[in-house]
DNA sequence: CATACTTTGATCGGCCACCGAACAAAGCCG
DNA sequence: CGGCTTTGTTCGGTGGCCGATCAAAGTATG
């Protein structure tokens, strides 16, 4: 009859879980400030207190704060300090790259724990990679084995629907039949899965806990194999209105360049992507008889590895890349006027040997002055960024709703308190 | 001393303004759904039928809402039909052009009440425009003198900041020294006045009442004497970093192509702006002797105006523009992925003569299937878009808080429910 | 046409989250 | 040491929302 009314406030007592509204920004608070006493969270939420005190006798028992000695004096009482632990669960992250996969084990703060890295043929292997996957994040969780775990968050190289993880694009990797099929992790490891696109968790990591802290709009760019984008808006990651927004790697940059597997010409992937570098250097060999490169097929880490000690052919394929890169970088600022865009993936260890000439090339572009100001940087998180945008991911949900934090065993104390 | 304890809940008795947590939600679905009745309401917003009516009750006084008659029954009690009074209240919307302003005064569904154009130098004449915004908006209110004014809302053609909005940039108005003042509008109409940039707002009125209805995420394209863009992301207009997100007129399209006035070689400003479609064709007019566009200097009107009569050259000069947009908007929607475009501004009149050879081209350059899925549309609304926009700006303002409405006199209904 | 059932909208008591006041504990400062 | 602050707790109060109930007014069914 009535099923619209789908709120059900009815049961109050029964339902065991009480997300008080306030407990869950509360928790976020302390998680926030990491060391914080009830009378500052009262001044920094306009509370009260009473409704303070209330709210952290609820959270105290959920076993994420603590209470950790008493902090300064601001000329009255010492307060008692609340402290977030932010080793009380631990969430894994996995990477699924193109040719390899990678796993972290993070805590409720994106340190890494463990880390394990396999390179696999995961395009071509869909069934071998799940059970990598499984291997691999059982490897970690053996690895540190103490807290309970939070959830599991994969970063796929392509575009994917987060509310429907299961039906990924098959472009990209036609092997998978358009299929992911990852749900047995949930059951193997009892822990939720959380999935969305590489780019847009390594603008997540970066968002949290690189290059990207205290900013709310900015986007990073992958540039590794493929190029990807990810745009963090107002704090969110912006997915479009299909879920692929920030396909930066087929902004066409030279109409006259390479045919690109999408059919058009001159896309950014088809002139910065690794294997057009390489190919690339394989072209101006001859021009630099002399250098590291010289002769038979340099690999991309050859190229990056040549560049850093300073080999001339090396630079200069860096600085190509870097030239073309910022032509896509001077439309991205135009559109969106992001406050710092930040490049990661493989090519982004190359540092400011990368950055400076892109700097140059979008000032170049870009002479509104409000939009010349983006600041543009390195990742800061390196290789693990994207692993660690997926423990992010799931970090983030579980702030967002305390219920699907594990529950904590009721060990003694908690148990005299409850009782008393 | 607790100057941080800024939220005063205290007071309660003495706040004659109690802007209950649901009553402004509720007014605000009053408002979308134009007619509907109190057990509706309950439903579709999850509340019981109890809270709806003593919240009704308080937005009864207001002069917002009226009963009007009863609805059709459901196999019950027929329902008090709530009607929304779109003509409670009237807001000024203003344009300010390069070369003109103009007024609309709008009732509270964006319809149009009373409307005045006017051509003015108001880039080198500061003072004479803010005596011309005056003199316009108090002969709207004299066309149409019924209502109480909500507010103003008024369009700059250049970037702004709302929050500030008194500082310009001084790029594209160099004579008004970065300074708007036109806060004497406030006192002189006693009402509040909003100010934002053209495109934002030209994008607002699309997704408020034209094309971008119903659409979350779409880009707004305003094709005139400059090029301008907006961005609504998730229903809300966004501004980048800086404020100028939607600098889309400054992408470049051609490296080979001419100097702009920012500097760089091949903007798409100085392809598809008025002045270069008119430059194009005396270009071009030699090779078009039999042409309407034969001869003299053809303004921008002309072009259009030929060009929907058919005339060969204008048509080709509208192609190569809509080839020219075309790549910006494939940049636009690979990077962003809106689920539609709006072309608006005086060029889209043309409407599928510009539109058609523009999707052609972006669909060239667009071959990730999801990416193509965007939407390519005319604007719905045409001339009055901004200023429309404009006064869209007031609404929404004043919809997230209903204070902000003037308040009705107490007549002697309200009055005699007051004392009863 | 009478009766049973539905729906609407109003009223009333109740509950929960949050608040303010008051208080004890524990500090600072002169 | 005594006044003043700050912290954290307790307790009574209040506003907002809910569920139950009811009258009014409709539909469906015999």
């Amino acid at each position: 009859m009535n099923e619209d009314n789908r709120m059900r406030k009815g049961e109050r007592r029964a339902d065991p879980d009480r997300p008080r509204p306030l407990a869950d920004a509360v928790l976020r608070m302390i998680w926030r400030e990491q060391r914080i006493s009830r009378a500052e969270i009262a001044r920094q939420a306009s509370l009260s207190r009473s409704t303070v005190s209330e709210v952290v006798g609820e959270i105290l028992p959920m076993g994420l704060v603590s209470e950790m000695g008493v902090g300064e004096s601001r000329g009255g009482r010492r307060p008692i300090v609340l402290e977030f632990q932010d080793d009380a669960c631990v969430i894994l992250g996995v990477e699924m790259g193109a040719a390899h996969i990678a796993v972290a084990l993070t805590d409720l703060r994106g340190r890494v724990l463990a880390w394990q890295l396999r390179p696999y043929p995961v395009r071509t292997d869909p069934e071998g990679t799940r059970q990598l996957i499984a291997e691999l994040c059982r490897a970690c969780l053996d690895e540190w084995d103490s807290a309970p775990l939070v959830g599991i968050g994969v970063a796929v190289p392509c575009p994917v629907d987060p509310a429907n993880p299961n039906a990924v694009s098959s472009v990209v990797m036609p092997d998978w039949g358009g299929c992911l099929d990852l749900d047995f992790l949930e059951k193997e490891f009892d822990a939720p899965l959380v999935v969305d696109n590489d780019a847009n968790l390594g603008a997540l990591a970066e968002h949290w806990w690189g290059a990207g802290r205290d900013v709310e709009d900015f986007s990073y760019i992958k540039v590794a194999t493929g190029i990807g984008s990810g745009h963090v808006i107002a704090g969110e990651i912006y997915r479009g209105a299909t879920g692929v927004a920030g396909e930066i790697g087929h902004l066409a940059i030279d109409p006259h360049g390479k045919v690109c597997v999408c059919g058009l010409r001159g896309c950014l992937a088809t002139i910065i992507g690794s294997h057009a570098l390489e190919e690339r250097a394989i072209e101006l060999a001859a021009d630099y008889p002399d250098g590291m490169l010289a002769g038979g097929k340099p690999g991309i880490k050859e190229i990056e590895n040549a560049a850093l000690e300073g080999d001339p052919l090396a630079l200069r394929i860096v600085k190509e890349a870097a030239e073309s890169l910022g032509i896509a970088v001077a439309g991205l600022l135009n559109l969106m006027n992001p406050t710092m865009v930040v490049i990661g993936g493989d090519l982004a260890r190359l540092g400011e040997l990368l950055i400076k000439p892109l700097r140059e090339t979008v000032s170049k572009r870009t002479l509104v002055s409000s939009v010349t100001a983006a600041e543009i940087q390195a990742s800061e998180l390196g290789t693990r960024t994207v692993a660690i945008g997926a423990a992010t991911a799931v970090l983030k949900a579980t702030l967002a709703d305390s219920r699907l934090f594990p529950k904590v065993e009721i060990d003694e104390q908690a148990q005299a308190r409850e009782t008393s």
